[in-house]
RNA sequence: GCGGGCGUGGCGGAAUGGUAGACGCAACGGACUUAAAAUCCGUAGGGCCGCAAGGCUCGUGUGAGUUCAAGUCUCACCGCCCGCACCA
């Protein structure tokens, strides 16, 4: 039996995951995203430090020096609530917390460094962030600004968008309004053309995720031009196009309801007001804004056109329109956009074609429901008549600039970095607000937060305290008050993989740890961070960087995104979700437990508490044992997809596991370690003649050739596949030698992956060593190759037979034992092949 | 709404443009057993022909296209999933 305790003290004593700068072998730093300390590991934990301690257990095994380490993402929201229900501390909630699923991690057996644990709610960690964010902010890189927030009104306080629930707050179900205050931004849009251009650099990334940061970056060419406003030059709105070619096909200018001169009317007009307040009522998130129903309201204000004085374009304020992206005011141009054609059909404005795809005819090309976006020659447009899209667009920014009434414009989607949050379980924002200095950065970090934090109250605890925030000035020693905003978590979660190198650092980063680990070769986890948290990681190491903690731009040299553990849901006859453990199968059909009462089966979903179908790591790590859920966690399901948690496929990795451990206590009599194959001289002997080598040796050969080529691009279920095979080749027929050879070889492939298993294995084959301290098998390349090919041949692209040649058959002698073939003869029926296609050692193709 | 992804047997999946279904799960048949479990051996995409060996044919969400050859490339469509800046 496998013990596994034992093995993971084993690890300890030997301290094998623990390691320094001061090694001779290359290092290689291994990080899996760090967890928030939410109470329990689930199974996208297990998922994902199974992967990380696959590739850091394998990397040592190829003689690496890997830093592997953990730490817990502990400021956070969840902590508060925990706080609020349970009364007690956000610290101790968290820290308890963190005490559990530490061990359960440890049960996990991973390979990792616990001498670097670090949490971010640790004085120790958020000090060192508050000196960095006094760094960006002497950079030039922080500043305060407006920004909308969701406020409830009822409970007096801040929402996330994750607490509005169909416009409503979570907790007091008040209809939500939309705030503005002033806060703390980070600008990140200093870096926009860098963070863009530098993707090209990250070629061991995935391509969806550069992509994905390429839009969300989203630069766009374009023009900014002002439309003066009728009857008074002075006044004018601006605008910004990508689309000046269709400026003659405009028929309203809209503004978004949070833009300044909206603003100026609401004061002027109780239902200009109105409007802006049934705007705000939707959430601040994009999506909210974006799949609200298009709304408009004609201010009743006109402008002029660019290009004729005489030509007026109604003004609308709209809701769709979003003060955060180039000038918070469009053109509209219904008939190449489709969301000003939906406007225009809704307000009934004018839909004038302006762009004509080639081979139509100008005059009798109209648009119906659907906008047209693509290419052809411009109509209806004066002086650009004619002309292509590209042409149009230079000509009208030509003359645009020259009127003086704009100028081309590079614009990036990317807005700023709001850091600022209004609540209490964060790292505290080390500013002080004077009535005379205006706001000054505090001298005595950290600035800790209070050992008392009382929810009680509405509002945010850190400005209801009694004490905390009343403190002098640092400049003019005044009374003065902290700031009581705290910091987004993204910011902790932005540079904590450099306080790794060294968490013990007296600055906020160790620049010589980080030199010699910096950047993380290998990072892995959910495909939810592809965008914010890795785009504010890059950001915040350009400028570890600039402050000299760090030598790179660029902080995760690959990037591994893993899929989501699913599980089957079950819905009882009123439509309530039901637990796993409330269930039991019979013929297919699900009932609850000892009854005949029939559950519904519905689809395999993300495992989430709302739809009750979350399995706990702990209670299989009981029942099977960790590495018959790390196997399980390998098997079958690439790991970059969505993994689906069945019970039978538990059972299954269980039984694998049984059979490889009776396959090694059973293996009889063996020669004694180190014994060399038979067939070959020494141990190893690559290359050397395989003369009479057995099967069993050339397919270990082959399995430890695919394990590791496998292993090395992260393609874990195959390699699980390659382990299958090769378990299945071994019996008691083969020589004593060989099996040695072949065990041996499983054990030092799978080891990564049942770490536990593999000691134990190991053990029984009598070595006096651990596993983990050995190095990773050879294959033999003369034993990988083989001498002989079965191929296909094809008549016109269909498999009519199969021949067997010599590995380095001439393409005549495959040619002739092709057209030699019974099957193919048949096919033939005696007619002349036109064309003979010989795909080297793969097919052949006869085209008659 | 915008952005990204996925779709192959009963199920998870394999397949540098080159024999579709490796490997596993479930299933079925057999061995072992008083019996069951466990274990071991074997079978298996659908249809048709054949006692059999084997052969024919259809088949990777749908429809078109490129190619000697398409699960793979191109276009259009359908379905499902994820992200959207205050969840982490």
């Amino acid at each position: 039996r496998v013990e596994e305790p034992r093995w993971q003290k084993a690890w300890d004593d030997n301290q094998s995951f623990v390691v320094n700068t001061d090694d001779k072998r290359d290092p290689y730093y291994v990080l899996e995203m760090f967890p928030y300390p939410s109470g329990r590991i689930h199974m996208g934990h297990v998922r994902n430090y199974t992967l990380g301690d696959v590739v850091a257990r394998f990397k040592r095994a190829r003689g690496f020096n890997v830093l592997h380490p953990m730490g817990w993402d502990a400021f956070g929201l969840p902590a508060e609530n925990a706080a609020m229900e349970k009364k007690v501390h956000p610290a101790t909630w968290t820290y308890d917390n963190i005490a559990t699923m530490r061990q359960q991690l440890k049960s996990m057996g991973l390979s990792l460094d616990w001498a670097r644990e670090i949490a971010t709610c640790h004085p120790e960690y958020y000090r060192h962030e508050q000196a960095m964010f006094l760094d960006f902010l002497e950079a030039g890189l922080v500043y305060r600004k407006e920004a909308s927030v969701n406020w409830d009104p009822v409970d007096q306080t801040v929402l996330a968008n994750e607490q509005v629930i169909d416009g409503r707050g979570w907790r007091s179900g008040a209809l939500v309004e939309r705030k503005k205050l002033s806060q703390w931004f980070f600008k990140i849009t200093a870096y926009s053309d860098d963070l863009l251009s530098a993707l090209d650099s990250l070629d061991r990334w995935p391509d969806k995720v550069r992509l994905m940061q390429k839009n969300w970056i989203g630069r766009s060419e374009g023009l900014r031009l002002r439309f003066d406003v009728a009857g008074d030059k002075k006044d004018g709105i601006e605008v910004f196009t990508t689309r000046p070619d269709t400026l003659f096909g405009a028929s309203f200018v809209a503004i978004s309801p949070d833009h300044p001169l909206a603003a100026k009317l609401s004061g002027l007009r109780a239902d200009i007001k109105d409007f802006i307040d049934e705007c705000h009522r939707t959430g601040t998130s994009e999506a909210a804004i974006e799949t609200a129903e298009k709304m408009g309201f004609d201010t009743g204000l006109r402008v002029t056109h660019p290009f004729d004085e005489t030509w007026e374009l109604p003004v609308y304020i709209a809701n769709f329109v979003l003060m955060g992206y180039g000038t918070g005011a469009i053109f509209g141009c219904p008939a190449h956009d489709q969301r000003d054609l939906d406007f225009a059909r809704k307000y009934d404005l004018e839909v004038l074609p302006v762009v004509i795809p080639e081979g139509s005819d100008p005059a009798g090309f109209e648009v119906g429901a659907e906008a047209y976006t693509g290419p052809g020659k411009l109509a209806n447009s004066e002086f650009l008549d004619g002309m292509s899209v590209d042409q149009a667009k230079a000509e009208t920014a030509k003359r645009v600039e020259a009127q003086g009434r704009g100028k081309r414009e590079v614009n990036y989607r990317l807005r700023d970095w709001l850091v600022s949050r209004q609540r209490p379980w964060g790292c505290p924002i080390p500013m002080i607000r004077c009535e005379k200095c205006g706001y000054v950065p505090a001298e005595d970090l950290p600035v800790l937060l209070p050992d008392e934090l009382k929810f009680e109250s509405a509002g945010n605890p850190l400005v209801s305290h009694p004490t905390w925030k009343h403190v002098d000035c640092p400049q003019c020693g005044g009374a003065a008050e902290r700031e009581t905003d705290t910091c987004d978590t993204f910011v902790d979660s932005s540079w904590y993989f450099a306080r790794f190198a060294d968490p013990n650092s007296e600055a906020p980063v160790n620049k010589d740890a980080a030199a010699y680990w910096l950047p993380v070769d290998q990072y892995i986890g959910g495909i939810e961070h592809a965008i914010l948290h890795l785009l504010y990681a890059r950001f915040f190491t350009r400028g570890l960087h600039k402050f000299g903690y760090a030598k790179v731009d660029e902080p995760f040299s690959s990037l591994f995104t893993q899929g989501m553990v699913c599980h089957e849901t079950y819905k009882n006859a009123a439509g309530e979700w039901v637990t796993p453990d409330e269930i039991e199968k019979r013929d297919g059909k699900a009932y609850l437990k000892g009854s005949d009462v029939a559950v519904e089966i519905g689809s395999s979903e993300k495992m989430s508490k709302s739809k009750k179908n979350v399995i706990a790591p702990e209670t299989i790590i009981d029942v099977y044992g960790a590495d018959t859920v790390r196997w399980f966690m390998l098997s079958d399901t690439p790991p970059e997809r969505d993994i689906e948690w069945t019970d039978e496929g538990a059972a299954g990795c269980w039984r694998f596991v049984q059979r490889l451990w009776r396959l090694v206590e059973e293996a009889g009599e063996l020669p004694a370690p180190g014994t060399a194959p038979e067939g070959a001289s020494e141990l190893p002997a690559p290359g050397t003649a395989p003369e009479g080598a057995s099967e069993l040796r050339r397919a270990t050969h082959r399995a430890i050739a695919a394990v590791t080529d496998d292993v090395e691009h992260l393609r874990f279920n195959r390699a699980v596949a390659q382990i299958y095979t090769l378990a299945g080749m071994i019996d008691a027929k083969a020589a004593p030698a060989d099996r040695r050879e072949a065990l041996e070889s499983l054990v030092l492939l799978f080891a990564p992956m049942m770490p536990h298993l593999a000691e134990s294995c190991w053990q029984a084959l009598g070595h006096a060593t651990l596993v983990v301290d050995a190095p990773w098998p050879k294959a033999d390349p003369a034993l990988v190759r083989s001498d002989t090919l079965t191929i296909a041949v094809q008549v016109n692209g269909k498999r009519r037979g199969e021949i067997t040649i010599p590995a380095e058959a001439s393409e005549d002698s495959v040619k002739a034992a092709a057209m030699a073939d019974d099957g193919v003869l048949r096919s033939l029926e005696g007619k002349a092949p036109k064309r003979i296609i010989v795909v080297p050692k793969r097919i052949v193709n006869i085209v008659v």
